[in-house]
DNA sequence: GAAATTTATGATAGCGGTGTCATATCTAAT
DNA sequence: ATTAGATATGACACCGCTATCATAAATTTC
């Protein structure tokens, strides 16, 4: 089975290579038949165009970057399905970037990642999304760029974000409407973007309800789930503890789980407690978690296909997307006793 | 910031741009301070060699793909982690490739995109490692391939494998040896090579100690939380109920414990469960499952080191690698009742 | 119906490297 | 000293496609 290049194509279809790599790329000025006849071509010889040479030639490959950090969990692998089914629908490749957020050389090292791979754009997920040094290096090398969940949001860099702090704030209301007064708040890293809006949902619903926040109740964690645990022992210690908990991730979620399990504390008859997320973790432990959805997947096609318009160079409709989130009711909650 | 191309260094460098591409590629036969001149050069300039040229001119393309089932978990994080960290080192980038196992089309799509991205070797993991029909093309096409986790061992198809089956046979002589004897066994799908191996161990295990193998104690799961809290329903209501379940992954353990705790049953005082594969969930749930880690990121750096030297013709040590699992005893496991 | 556009097509020169082969220089062997 | 072989380097074609520009044919305009 030997290679079938342009010009076999050509030669079959009676044509110059230019007028097959016009078909090839969808440019106008072919008549009907002949555009008809080449595409007939294709299909007898079972041509595939070399994407190297299209590459070399046109300066482009047909790469798509997406960065996200190394310490990855289901987020990334839903970020990735999306990314890729896109990708995929549009001729692109995805070629993936774990990176250590932490990092100091990060910027440097990425760099020459950028120049061994001529990638045609990229996607940044948080914590990458709010990173300006590494947005003025893309800006710099004039590489397209889209960014995923990012928290401030930059003139003329699109982005794709979640609105976690409406999630946030109609996950309390929900608490609050059965019945729960008593609400801690369990908060994440303070760099990642997501913490902050996430609480400012609690702060809105609680003040909106009249409910006083308690210093004690708000707890600061690293969306792990040890610090769901030393949270947990500390709330769960207090001389009136709250009557629910909401963790800002399912990890810190199961770590109150556990640890008020071992205190014997019945989840969700004596307690309540919810996540956000809805990592696999948040079904498989018991009771199952009830939590916010991030339309992750969504965020990820839809940053795509913004980001493979801008390579196309054609028009956004919009610089910034937002794709919601969604309540899952699950058994880690009740009524508050009265 | 302009493009620097092999001719500008070869003018900076005062030799021409064939010697250029020796240094480039490590090719003898280029003199010791020639090579430095042209090092020199290299850095001064800040050349970087455009992949997409280099590509085209030796028929390579640096990139590797990376085959796996779309409803991705754990594992597959860990491969790429594996697979990403080799590559790197080397040169080379990732394109990864989740696709669903049971399509039908799997075969032709998956070869239309082999077409439209010149791979130069393709990584698979289960159960695409043991497709027989998948194996042919990529032999056919004479793309290099090293398969992950695979069942069975083909003639000159490089592998990395786990010894499954001495890690079952291991956690079923560790129950054994805390006084269980009333040990249950959930299998995982039949198409998922890993099944019969773990299944392997446990027969061989109870039969060295001479247990009779109970046929109610063998149960068959699917490898989801779900078929998991089907068969502990099934296992808990029988009238002499084990006294340990071992699932041959955590996910079904997971709702082994879900299900027992339902019921009242205390893990690990009255009952004893153990997983497989140390998937992140088992250290969230309550109590921590006993089970067994695979070293999946250290198969995945094995697997992409050997498709290097096969990509580069260089000849590999042993054609079929063995990395071994190993026992992680949690919370979940405790002596059997006297 | 002539001039001005628009549409369709091809010839040719790269894109930035590598492969092949020729040539020049150096070392080892006779 | 002479020759054979190894080592170092360069000239140039070529990888498979796209960009530019020229040209021919079809259409519109006045």
């Amino acid at each position: 089975m030997k290679k079938i290049t342009i010009n076999d194509v050509a030669r079959h279809a009676g044509v110059s290579k230019k007028t097959i790599s016009r078909v090839l790329n969808e440019e106008p000025n072919v008549s009907i038949e002949t555009r008809k006849k080449v595409e007939e071509s294709f299909i007898e010889l079972g041509y595939r165009p070399n994407p190297q040479a299209r590459g070399l030639a046109s300066s482009q490959s047909y790469l798509i970057g997406l960065l996200y950090p190394s310490q990855s969990n289901s987020y990334v692998s839903n970020i990735q399905k999306g990314a890729l089914e896109r990708c995929r629908a549009e001729g692109f490749h995805l070629v993936i970037y774990p990176e250590d957020h932490e990092n100091e050389n990060l910027i440097s090292q990425f760099e020459s990642n950028l120049y061994s791979s001529n990638l045609d754009g990229i996607i940044l997920t948080p914590p990458f999304s709010d990173m300006t040094k590494l947005l003025d290096l893309l800006k710099e090398r004039e590489i397209p760029v889209v960014r995923v969940g990012a928290l401030s949001s930059l003139d003329k860099i699109p982005s794709v974000i979640s609105n976690d702090a409406e999630a946030s704030y109609e996950m309390c209301r929900y608490l609050i409407s059965i019945g729960h007064h008593k609400i801690a708040f369990i908060k994440g890293n303070l760099d990642h973007g997501a913490t902050e809006q996430r609480f400012s949902g609690y702060n809105k619903a609680l003040k909106e309800a009249g409910i006083p926040i308690i210093e004690q109740f708000i707890q600061q964690g690293n969306f792990s789930f040890e610090s769901g645990e030393d949270c947990a022992r500390r709330l769960l210690s207090l001389k009136t503890p709250p009557s629910a908990i909401f963790a800002s991730n399912d990890y810190m979620a199961a770590g109150i789980v556990k640890v008020a399990k071992q205190k014997g504390i019945s989840i969700p008859h004596d307690l309540t407690v919810t996540g956000f997320d809805n990592a696999p973790a948040s079904r498989y432990i018991w009771p199952s978690l009830t939590t916010i959805k991030q339309p992750i997947t969504e965020m990820a096609i839809e940053a795509t296909r913004m980001l493979i318009r801008i390579i196309r160079k054609k028009p956004l409709d919009r610089l910034s997307v937002t794709i919601r989130n969604e309540l899952i009711v699950r058994e880690s909650s009740a009524p508050a006793k009265t």
